[in-house]
DNA sequence: CATTACGACTTGTCATTACAACAAATTTTA
DNA sequence: TAAAATTTGTTGTAATGACAAGTCGTAATG
Protein backbone atom coordinates (compact mmCIF):
# COMPACT_ATOMS: atom_id res chain seq x y z
CA UNK A 1 0.00 0.00 0.00
CA UNK A 2 1.16 3.13 -0.37
CA UNK A 3 1.04 6.93 1.01
CA UNK A 4 -1.27 8.43 -1.27
CA UNK A 5 -0.95 11.52 0.60
CA UNK A 6 -2.74 13.62 -2.17
CA UNK A 7 -5.35 14.96 0.28
CA UNK A 8 -7.72 17.21 -1.66
CA UNK A 9 -7.69 20.21 0.45
CA UNK A 10 -11.15 22.41 0.89
CA UNK A 11 -10.88 25.23 -0.94
CA UNK A 12 -10.99 28.10 2.10
CA UNK A 13 -7.76 25.34 3.71
CA UNK A 14 -5.98 26.36 0.47
CA UNK A 15 -6.68 30.27 0.49
CA UNK A 16 -5.71 29.56 4.06
CA UNK A 17 -2.41 28.59 3.12
CA UNK A 18 -2.11 30.79 1.01
CA UNK A 19 -2.50 34.05 2.74
CA UNK A 20 -0.70 32.97 5.89
CA UNK A 21 2.69 32.18 3.73
CA UNK A 22 2.15 35.73 1.57
CA UNK A 23 1.68 37.37 5.15
CA UNK A 24 4.47 35.21 6.92
CA UNK A 25 7.03 36.16 3.69
CA UNK A 26 6.32 39.48 4.21
CA UNK A 27 4.06 39.90 1.22
CA UNK A 28 1.58 41.67 3.28
CA UNK A 29 3.18 43.71 6.04
CA UNK A 30 1.67 44.41 9.89
CA UNK A 31 -0.92 46.95 9.65
CA UNK A 32 -1.36 46.32 5.57
CA UNK A 33 -4.78 45.92 4.40
CA UNK A 34 -5.75 42.23 2.68
CA UNK A 35 -7.57 42.71 -0.45
CA UNK A 36 -10.87 42.78 -0.10
CA UNK A 37 -13.21 40.30 0.29
CA UNK A 38 -14.24 40.45 -3.42
CA UNK A 39 -11.58 41.16 -4.67
CA UNK A 40 -10.10 37.83 -3.43
CA UNK A 41 -13.02 36.36 -4.79
CA UNK A 42 -12.65 37.47 -7.80
CA UNK A 43 -8.82 36.73 -8.32
CA UNK A 44 -9.19 32.68 -6.74
CA UNK A 45 -12.58 32.27 -8.32
CA UNK A 46 -14.42 31.59 -5.40
CA UNK A 47 -17.64 33.18 -3.51
CA UNK A 48 -17.78 35.00 -1.02
CA UNK A 49 -18.13 32.57 2.32
CA UNK A 50 -15.12 30.65 0.80
CA UNK A 51 -13.37 33.77 1.23
CA UNK A 52 -14.62 34.76 4.47
CA UNK A 53 -13.55 31.35 6.12
CA UNK A 54 -10.24 31.41 5.10
CA UNK A 55 -10.41 34.94 6.63
CA UNK A 56 -11.71 33.55 9.70
CA UNK A 57 -9.23 31.11 10.18
CA UNK A 58 -6.70 33.71 9.85
CA UNK A 59 -8.23 35.82 12.44
CA UNK A 60 -8.36 33.11 15.16
CA UNK A 61 -4.62 32.48 14.95
CA UNK A 62 -4.04 36.20 15.34
CA UNK A 63 -2.45 36.67 11.86
CA UNK A 64 -5.36 39.36 10.78
CA UNK A 65 -7.78 41.56 12.53
CA UNK A 66 -10.87 42.33 10.85
CA UNK A 67 -12.97 45.65 11.22
CA UNK A 68 -16.58 45.89 9.54
CA UNK A 69 -16.20 48.89 6.91
CA UNK A 70 -12.54 48.70 6.96
CA UNK A 71 -11.11 45.45 5.87
CA UNK A 72 -8.67 42.98 6.78
CA UNK A 73 -5.67 44.50 8.98
CA UNK A 74 -2.62 42.57 9.09
CA UNK A 75 -1.13 42.22 12.61
CA UNK A 76 2.05 42.38 14.45
CA UNK A 77 3.75 38.49 14.44
CA UNK A 78 3.59 37.92 18.27
CA UNK A 79 6.20 37.67 20.75
CA UNK A 80 5.77 34.61 22.15
CA UNK A 81 5.68 30.85 20.54
CA UNK A 82 1.40 30.40 19.68
CA UNK A 83 1.18 26.73 21.34
CA UNK A 84 -2.44 27.15 22.45
CA UNK A 85 -4.02 27.26 18.99
CA UNK A 86 -4.61 24.02 16.70
CA UNK A 87 -1.56 24.10 14.86
CA UNK A 88 1.21 22.35 16.34
CA UNK A 89 4.19 22.95 18.64
CA UNK A 90 6.39 22.73 15.20
CA UNK A 91 4.31 25.53 13.15
CA UNK A 92 4.38 27.62 16.06
CA UNK A 93 7.85 28.41 16.16
CA UNK A 94 9.20 27.73 13.16
CA UNK A 95 11.41 24.64 12.21
CA UNK A 96 14.70 26.71 12.06
CA UNK A 97 14.42 27.46 15.39
CA UNK A 98 13.26 23.96 16.88
CA UNK A 99 14.96 20.93 17.59
CA UNK A 100 13.47 17.73 18.96
CA UNK A 101 14.73 15.07 21.20
CA UNK A 102 13.34 11.89 21.57
CA UNK A 103 14.91 10.62 24.82
CA UNK A 104 12.33 8.02 25.36
CA UNK A 105 11.62 5.81 22.45
CA UNK A 106 8.07 5.23 21.87
CA UNK A 107 7.26 1.76 23.99
CA UNK A 108 4.11 0.29 25.21
CA UNK A 109 3.29 0.05 28.43
CA UNK A 110 -0.31 0.32 30.23
CA UNK A 111 -2.35 4.05 30.93
CA UNK A 112 -0.78 5.81 33.75
CA UNK A 113 -3.01 5.32 37.22
CA UNK A 114 -4.75 8.31 37.88
CA UNK A 115 -4.61 9.71 34.35
CA UNK A 116 -6.43 12.94 34.26
CA UNK A 117 -8.66 12.16 31.25
CA UNK A 118 -11.34 9.69 31.22
CA UNK A 119 -10.65 6.95 28.99
CA UNK A 120 -12.85 4.53 27.38
CA UNK A 121 -12.77 0.55 27.87
CA UNK A 122 -10.83 0.11 24.23
CA UNK A 123 -8.08 2.60 25.15
CA UNK A 124 -7.66 0.71 28.77
CA UNK A 125 -7.30 -2.10 27.55
CA UNK A 126 -5.17 -1.92 24.33
CA UNK A 127 -3.05 0.40 26.93
CA UNK A 128 -0.55 2.56 25.52
CA UNK A 129 2.70 3.96 23.49
CA UNK A 130 4.61 6.07 25.38
CA UNK A 131 7.47 8.55 24.68
CA UNK A 132 9.59 11.64 26.34
CA UNK A 133 10.66 14.28 24.02
CA UNK A 134 12.86 17.57 24.52
CA UNK A 135 11.92 20.21 22.66
CA UNK A 136 14.41 23.11 22.17
CA UNK A 137 14.44 26.42 21.21
CA UNK A 138 17.80 28.07 19.59
CA UNK A 139 19.53 25.31 21.55
CA UNK A 140 17.90 26.20 24.47
CA UNK A 141 15.54 23.47 25.90
CA UNK A 142 12.06 24.92 26.62
CA UNK A 143 9.71 21.82 26.23
CA UNK A 144 9.57 18.67 27.83
CA UNK A 145 7.24 16.30 26.31
CA UNK A 146 5.41 13.27 27.43
CA UNK A 147 2.92 11.79 24.77
CA UNK A 148 0.59 8.97 25.21
CA UNK A 149 -0.92 7.00 22.30
CA UNK A 150 -3.62 4.73 22.40
CA UNK A 151 -2.16 1.53 21.36
CA UNK A 152 -4.55 0.71 18.77
CA UNK A 153 -3.71 0.27 14.74
CA UNK A 154 -0.59 1.86 14.65
CA UNK A 155 1.94 -0.80 13.23
CA UNK A 156 5.25 -0.13 13.50
CA UNK A 157 4.80 2.70 15.43
CA UNK A 158 7.46 2.20 18.02
CA UNK A 159 10.24 1.74 15.64
CA UNK A 160 9.46 5.25 14.21
CA UNK A 161 12.28 7.70 14.40
CA UNK A 162 10.79 11.00 16.23
CA UNK A 163 14.31 13.44 16.47
CA UNK A 164 13.12 16.48 14.31
CA UNK A 165 9.88 14.98 13.26
CA UNK A 166 6.90 16.44 13.99
CA UNK A 167 4.26 14.02 16.03
CA UNK A 168 1.68 15.63 13.97
CA UNK A 169 3.63 15.14 10.73
CA UNK A 170 3.96 11.39 11.13
CA UNK A 171 0.33 10.35 12.30
CA UNK A 172 -0.61 11.96 9.13
CA UNK A 173 1.59 10.82 6.81
CA UNK A 174 1.83 7.16 7.97
CA UNK A 175 -1.54 6.50 9.28
CA UNK A 176 -3.62 9.19 7.77
CA UNK A 177 -4.41 10.72 10.99
CA UNK A 178 -5.45 14.18 11.27
CA UNK A 179 -5.30 16.40 14.66
CA UNK A 180 -8.83 18.44 14.18
CA UNK A 181 -8.65 20.17 17.85
CA UNK A 182 -8.23 19.18 21.28
CA UNK A 183 -8.55 20.54 25.05
CA UNK A 184 -5.98 21.05 27.50
CA UNK A 185 -5.51 22.37 31.34
CA UNK A 186 -3.05 24.95 32.45
CA UNK A 187 -1.07 25.31 35.75
CA UNK A 188 2.17 26.33 37.37
CA UNK A 189 3.79 24.34 39.64
CA UNK A 190 7.25 23.95 40.98
CA UNK A 191 9.92 22.05 38.37
CA UNK A 192 9.55 18.56 39.07
CA UNK A 193 13.12 16.20 39.42
CA UNK A 194 12.66 15.41 35.78
CA UNK A 195 11.88 18.82 34.89
CA UNK A 196 14.80 20.08 36.62
CA UNK A 197 17.14 17.27 34.88
CA UNK A 198 15.51 17.87 30.92
CA UNK A 199 15.29 21.87 31.22
CA UNK A 200 18.52 22.62 33.46
CA UNK A 201 16.41 24.70 35.99
CA UNK A 202 16.71 25.08 39.80
CA UNK A 203 14.35 23.05 41.75
CA UNK A 204 11.34 25.38 42.91
CA UNK A 205 11.35 26.80 39.32
CA UNK A 206 7.97 27.87 38.17
CA UNK A 207 6.52 25.63 35.46
CA UNK A 208 4.21 25.72 33.16
CA UNK A 209 2.61 22.67 32.75
CA UNK A 210 -0.29 21.68 29.78
CA UNK A 211 -2.23 18.71 29.60
CA UNK A 212 -3.75 17.66 26.69
CA UNK A 213 -6.27 15.61 25.15
CA UNK A 214 -6.34 15.84 21.88
CA UNK A 215 -9.01 14.84 18.95
CA UNK A 216 -8.73 13.11 15.23
CA UNK A 217 -10.34 12.43 12.22
CA UNK A 218 -10.52 8.67 13.80
CA UNK A 219 -13.46 9.02 16.19
CA UNK A 220 -12.88 7.68 19.46
CA UNK A 221 -9.11 7.95 18.64
CA UNK A 222 -7.45 10.78 21.03
CA UNK A 223 -3.86 11.82 21.48
CA UNK A 224 -2.41 12.74 24.78
CA UNK A 225 0.48 15.06 26.02
CA UNK A 226 1.64 16.46 29.06
CA UNK A 227 3.79 19.26 28.46
CA UNK A 228 6.18 20.97 30.87
CA UNK A 229 7.44 24.68 30.01
CA UNK A 230 10.41 26.50 31.11
CA UNK A 231 8.47 30.06 30.26
CA UNK A 232 11.53 32.24 31.60
CA UNK A 233 12.62 32.94 28.00
CA UNK A 234 9.34 31.93 25.79
CA UNK A 235 5.93 32.99 27.06
CA UNK A 236 3.45 31.18 25.30
CA UNK A 237 0.53 33.14 23.74
CA UNK A 238 -2.74 32.77 22.46
CA UNK A 239 -5.90 34.16 21.02
CA UNK A 240 -9.26 34.25 22.16
CA UNK B 1 -29.73 60.32 27.32
CA UNK B 2 -31.10 56.52 28.16
CA UNK B 3 -29.02 53.54 28.47
CA UNK B 4 -31.03 51.69 25.48
CA UNK B 5 -29.15 48.42 26.27
CA UNK B 6 -32.00 46.64 23.67
CA UNK B 7 -29.26 45.42 21.49
CA UNK B 8 -30.37 43.28 18.92
CA UNK B 9 -28.11 40.25 18.97
CA UNK B 10 -28.15 38.17 15.40
CA UNK B 11 -29.96 35.10 15.36
CA UNK B 12 -27.51 32.91 15.45
CA UNK B 13 -26.07 34.79 18.71
CA UNK B 14 -29.63 34.04 19.73
CA UNK B 15 -29.95 30.32 18.81
CA UNK B 16 -26.39 29.92 20.65
CA UNK B 17 -27.54 31.56 23.75
CA UNK B 18 -30.64 29.47 24.10
CA UNK B 19 -28.67 25.99 23.08
CA UNK B 20 -26.20 26.87 25.61
CA UNK B 21 -28.64 27.45 28.53
CA UNK B 22 -29.73 24.51 27.05
CA UNK B 23 -26.90 22.35 27.75
CA UNK B 24 -26.21 24.08 31.33
CA UNK B 25 -29.20 23.07 32.55
CA UNK B 26 -28.89 19.50 31.52
CA UNK B 27 -31.78 19.84 29.18
CA UNK B 28 -29.33 17.99 27.05
CA UNK B 29 -26.73 16.06 29.12
CA UNK B 30 -23.28 14.63 28.24
CA UNK B 31 -23.48 12.24 25.52
CA UNK B 32 -26.91 13.40 24.12
CA UNK B 33 -26.94 14.57 20.50
CA UNK B 34 -28.29 17.38 19.78
CA UNK B 35 -31.38 17.51 17.57
CA UNK B 36 -29.92 17.92 13.52
CA UNK B 37 -28.78 20.77 12.22
CA UNK B 38 -32.01 20.37 9.41
CA UNK B 39 -34.62 19.77 12.60
CA UNK B 40 -32.89 23.01 14.60
CA UNK B 41 -33.70 24.85 11.24
CA UNK B 42 -37.43 23.55 11.49
CA UNK B 43 -37.76 24.44 14.96
CA UNK B 44 -35.96 27.60 14.71
CA UNK B 45 -37.19 28.92 11.94
CA UNK B 46 -33.34 29.68 10.33
CA UNK B 47 -31.48 28.26 7.42
CA UNK B 48 -28.63 25.52 8.08
CA UNK B 49 -25.88 28.44 7.80
CA UNK B 50 -27.20 29.98 10.58
CA UNK B 51 -27.49 27.24 12.56
CA UNK B 52 -24.17 26.06 11.78
CA UNK B 53 -22.56 29.24 13.20
CA UNK B 54 -24.60 28.74 16.53
CA UNK B 55 -23.12 24.98 16.98
CA UNK B 56 -19.35 26.54 15.47
CA UNK B 57 -19.57 28.76 18.60
CA UNK B 58 -20.45 25.81 20.95
CA UNK B 59 -18.03 23.76 19.37
CA UNK B 60 -15.23 26.46 20.12
CA UNK B 61 -16.09 26.65 23.47
CA UNK B 62 -16.14 22.85 24.23
CA UNK B 63 -19.78 22.47 24.87
CA UNK B 64 -20.20 19.78 21.84
CA UNK B 65 -18.30 18.35 19.38
CA UNK B 66 -19.47 17.87 16.12
CA UNK B 67 -18.98 14.73 14.19
CA UNK B 68 -19.98 14.53 10.44
CA UNK B 69 -21.90 11.37 9.58
CA UNK B 70 -23.10 11.58 13.24
CA UNK B 71 -24.30 14.63 15.00
CA UNK B 72 -23.29 17.03 17.34
CA UNK B 73 -22.50 15.36 21.32
CA UNK B 74 -22.33 16.98 23.88
CA UNK B 75 -19.37 17.34 25.90
CA UNK B 76 -18.60 16.47 29.89
CA UNK B 77 -18.49 19.92 31.38
CA UNK B 78 -14.66 20.40 31.97
CA UNK B 79 -13.46 20.20 35.96
CA UNK B 80 -11.07 23.73 35.10
CA UNK B 81 -11.85 27.72 35.15
CA UNK B 82 -12.55 27.99 30.81
CA UNK B 83 -10.88 31.69 31.78
CA UNK B 84 -9.35 30.98 28.12
CA UNK B 85 -12.13 31.92 26.14
CA UNK B 86 -14.09 35.00 24.81
CA UNK B 87 -16.33 34.86 27.58
CA UNK B 88 -15.55 36.53 30.47
CA UNK B 89 -14.24 35.19 33.77
CA UNK B 90 -17.38 35.85 35.28
CA UNK B 91 -19.30 33.97 33.20
CA UNK B 92 -16.66 30.80 33.25
CA UNK B 93 -17.15 30.21 36.86
CA UNK B 94 -20.91 30.92 37.04
CA UNK B 95 -21.50 33.57 39.36
CA UNK B 96 -22.65 32.21 42.89
CA UNK B 97 -19.41 30.86 43.37
CA UNK B 98 -17.59 33.81 42.01
CA UNK B 99 -17.00 37.09 44.51
CA UNK B 100 -14.84 40.37 43.41
CA UNK B 101 -13.34 42.66 45.90
CA UNK B 102 -12.15 45.64 44.05
CA UNK B 103 -9.12 46.24 46.41
CA UNK B 104 -7.68 49.21 44.61
CA UNK B 105 -10.28 51.65 43.47
CA UNK B 106 -10.45 53.07 39.92
CA UNK B 107 -8.18 56.12 39.77
CA UNK B 108 -6.36 57.91 37.02
CA UNK B 109 -2.57 57.65 36.21
CA UNK B 110 -0.08 57.53 33.85
CA UNK B 111 0.32 54.16 31.88
CA UNK B 112 3.27 51.84 33.54
CA UNK B 113 6.93 52.28 31.90
CA UNK B 114 7.62 49.25 29.82
CA UNK B 115 4.08 48.37 29.93
CA UNK B 116 4.16 44.51 27.58
CA UNK B 117 1.59 46.30 25.00
CA UNK B 118 2.37 48.63 22.43
CA UNK B 119 0.46 51.88 22.91
CA UNK B 120 -0.90 53.93 20.37
CA UNK B 121 -0.31 58.03 20.96
CA UNK B 122 -3.81 59.00 22.10
CA UNK B 123 -3.41 56.14 24.26
CA UNK B 124 -0.39 57.50 25.95
CA UNK B 125 -1.12 60.96 26.03
CA UNK B 126 -4.64 60.10 27.89
CA UNK B 127 -3.13 58.50 30.45
CA UNK B 128 -5.02 54.93 31.96
CA UNK B 129 -7.44 54.14 34.38
CA UNK B 130 -5.97 51.56 37.01
CA UNK B 131 -7.72 49.43 39.32
CA UNK B 132 -7.05 45.91 41.15
CA UNK B 133 -9.31 43.57 42.08
CA UNK B 134 -8.88 40.20 44.10
CA UNK B 135 -11.08 37.07 42.99
CA UNK B 136 -12.30 34.86 44.87
CA UNK B 137 -14.05 31.02 44.04
CA UNK B 138 -15.66 29.16 46.92
CA UNK B 139 -14.26 32.09 49.28
CA UNK B 140 -10.77 31.40 48.63
CA UNK B 141 -8.29 34.01 46.44
CA UNK B 142 -7.99 32.84 43.23
CA UNK B 143 -7.06 35.36 40.95
CA UNK B 144 -5.32 39.48 41.75
CA UNK B 145 -6.60 40.96 38.69
CA UNK B 146 -4.81 44.34 37.70
CA UNK B 147 -7.22 45.92 34.71
CA UNK B 148 -5.80 49.23 32.69
CA UNK B 149 -8.35 51.14 30.55
CA UNK B 150 -7.10 53.90 28.30
CA UNK B 151 -9.04 57.14 30.14
CA UNK B 152 -11.12 58.17 26.59
CA UNK B 153 -14.81 58.56 26.99
CA UNK B 154 -15.70 57.16 30.28
CA UNK B 155 -17.03 59.28 31.91
CA UNK B 156 -18.21 58.65 35.99
CA UNK B 157 -15.84 55.64 35.57
CA UNK B 158 -13.79 56.16 38.69
CA UNK B 159 -17.22 56.63 41.03
CA UNK B 160 -18.53 53.31 39.73
CA UNK B 161 -18.57 50.34 42.20
CA UNK B 162 -16.50 47.47 40.76
CA UNK B 163 -17.36 45.02 43.31
CA UNK B 164 -19.51 41.81 42.57
CA UNK B 165 -20.19 43.11 38.95
CA UNK B 166 -18.30 42.27 36.01
CA UNK B 167 -16.39 44.64 34.33
CA UNK B 168 -17.75 43.30 30.44
CA UNK B 169 -20.98 44.03 32.02
CA UNK B 170 -20.57 47.64 33.22
CA UNK B 171 -18.92 48.32 30.00
CA UNK B 172 -21.46 46.94 28.09
CA UNK B 173 -24.25 48.71 29.92
CA UNK B 174 -23.11 52.08 30.75
CA UNK B 175 -20.88 52.55 27.33
CA UNK B 176 -21.93 50.32 24.81
CA UNK B 177 -18.51 48.92 25.08
CA UNK B 178 -18.33 45.23 23.53
CA UNK B 179 -15.49 42.70 24.16
CA UNK B 180 -15.36 41.14 20.75
CA UNK B 181 -11.39 38.88 21.50
CA UNK B 182 -8.00 39.46 22.22
CA UNK B 183 -4.81 37.77 23.27
CA UNK B 184 -2.75 37.07 26.04
CA UNK B 185 0.74 35.84 26.93
CA UNK B 186 1.06 33.20 29.83
CA UNK B 187 3.99 32.23 32.08
CA UNK B 188 4.43 30.69 35.08
CA UNK B 189 6.36 33.05 37.64
CA UNK B 190 7.19 33.08 41.48
CA UNK B 191 4.55 34.96 43.54
CA UNK B 192 5.66 38.63 43.59
CA UNK B 193 4.95 40.42 47.42
CA UNK B 194 1.73 41.36 45.86
CA UNK B 195 0.88 37.92 45.00
CA UNK B 196 1.83 36.72 48.69
CA UNK B 197 -0.11 39.06 50.44
CA UNK B 198 -3.45 39.21 48.17
CA UNK B 199 -3.81 35.29 47.07
CA UNK B 200 -2.71 34.24 50.57
CA UNK B 201 0.43 32.19 49.43
CA UNK B 202 4.26 31.53 50.27
CA UNK B 203 6.87 33.07 48.64
CA UNK B 204 8.42 31.04 45.70
CA UNK B 205 5.43 29.45 45.25
CA UNK B 206 4.34 29.32 41.46
CA UNK B 207 1.65 31.46 39.75
CA UNK B 208 -0.04 31.33 36.42
CA UNK B 209 0.12 35.08 35.03
CA UNK B 210 -1.84 36.40 31.98
CA UNK B 211 -0.62 39.71 29.98
CA UNK B 212 -4.53 40.21 28.04
CA UNK B 213 -5.23 42.83 25.42
CA UNK B 214 -8.63 42.81 24.50
CA UNK B 215 -10.42 44.30 21.13
CA UNK B 216 -13.96 46.10 21.72
CA UNK B 217 -16.83 47.17 18.98
CA UNK B 218 -14.72 50.60 19.50
CA UNK B 219 -11.74 50.38 17.09
CA UNK B 220 -8.63 51.63 18.59
CA UNK B 221 -10.17 50.67 22.05
CA UNK B 222 -8.40 48.27 23.87
CA UNK B 223 -8.90 46.92 27.51
CA UNK B 224 -5.89 45.64 29.21
CA UNK B 225 -5.59 43.28 32.05
CA UNK B 226 -2.87 41.80 34.03
CA UNK B 227 -3.95 38.61 35.91
CA UNK B 228 -2.31 36.62 38.41
CA UNK B 229 -3.71 33.30 39.45
CA UNK B 230 -3.10 30.48 41.77
CA UNK B 231 -3.70 27.22 39.83
CA UNK B 232 -3.19 24.97 43.23
CA UNK B 233 -6.68 24.42 43.29
CA UNK B 234 -8.01 25.60 40.36
CA UNK B 235 -6.77 24.73 36.72
CA UNK B 236 -7.69 26.40 33.92
CA UNK B 237 -8.63 25.11 30.83
CA UNK B 238 -9.09 26.17 27.40
CA UNK B 239 -10.35 24.82 23.99
CA UNK B 240 -8.08 24.78 20.19
C1' DC C 1 -23.41 -17.07 10.08
C1' DA C 2 -20.47 -13.67 8.44
C1' DT C 3 -19.83 -10.32 4.84
C1' DT C 4 -21.20 -7.07 1.69
C1' DA C 5 -24.16 -3.69 -0.32
C1' DC C 6 -27.41 -0.38 0.08
C1' DG C 7 -30.24 3.43 1.87
C1' DA C 8 -31.39 6.90 5.23
C1' DC C 9 -29.59 10.44 7.77
C1' DT C 10 -25.99 13.36 9.34
C1' DT C 11 -22.43 17.06 8.91
C1' DG C 12 -18.96 19.34 5.43
C1' DT C 13 -18.22 22.20 1.48
C1' DC C 14 -19.45 25.61 -1.95
C1' DA C 15 -21.99 28.85 -5.18
C1' DT C 16 -25.36 32.54 -5.34
C1' DT C 17 -27.96 36.49 -3.90
C1' DA C 18 -29.51 40.23 -1.04
C1' DC C 19 -29.41 43.54 2.33
C1' DA C 20 -27.63 45.74 6.84
C1' DA C 21 -23.98 48.02 9.46
C1' DC C 22 -19.96 50.50 9.57
C1' DA C 23 -15.69 53.48 8.09
C1' DA C 24 -13.69 56.78 5.33
C1' DA C 25 -13.55 59.98 1.82
C1' DT C 26 -16.21 63.30 -0.72
C1' DT C 27 -19.56 66.67 -1.47
C1' DT C 28 -22.81 69.79 0.10
C1' DT C 29 -24.39 73.07 3.22
C1' DA C 30 -24.39 76.59 6.83
C1' DT D 1 -13.92 77.71 7.17
C1' DA D 2 -16.26 74.18 9.56
C1' DA D 3 -19.90 71.14 10.15
C1' DA D 4 -23.28 68.09 8.17
C1' DA D 5 -24.96 65.11 4.65
C1' DT D 6 -23.95 61.97 0.93
C1' DT D 7 -21.52 58.52 -1.55
C1' DT D 8 -18.54 54.63 -1.97
C1' DG D 9 -16.45 50.66 -0.43
C1' DT D 10 -15.93 47.47 3.17
C1' DT D 11 -17.34 43.54 6.36
C1' DG D 12 -21.59 41.33 8.86
C1' DT D 13 -25.80 38.67 8.60
C1' DA D 14 -28.96 35.69 6.38
C1' DA D 15 -31.74 32.79 3.03
C1' DT D 16 -31.48 29.15 -0.59
C1' DG D 17 -29.91 25.32 -3.15
C1' DA D 18 -26.90 21.63 -4.30
C1' DC D 19 -23.76 17.95 -3.76
C1' DA D 20 -19.85 15.41 -1.17
C1' DA D 21 -18.45 12.63 2.67
C1' DG D 22 -19.08 10.12 6.72
C1' DT D 23 -21.95 6.98 10.22
C1' DC D 24 -25.05 3.51 11.10
C1' DG D 25 -28.71 0.34 10.65
C1' DT D 26 -30.80 -2.98 7.52
C1' DA D 27 -31.31 -5.96 3.78
C1' DA D 28 -29.19 -8.78 0.41
C1' DT D 29 -25.62 -12.04 -0.51
C1' DG D 30 -22.19 -15.61 -0.17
Amino acid sequence: MVDETTYQLPRYRELYEQLRRHIEEGIYGPGDLLPSENELCAVNQVTRPTVRRALDLLANEGYIKKHQGLGSVVQNPPKGIGILSFSGTTSAIGKDNLKTDAIVKPYVMPWPDQFIFDLTDTERESGCIYFERIRYVNEIPVFYDLSYLPNINLPRFTSRNLNNASLFDILREHYRIEIKGGMQYIEAIPATENCQKHLGVDPEKPILKLQRKMETNRLDFFVYSILYCNTEEHSLYGEF
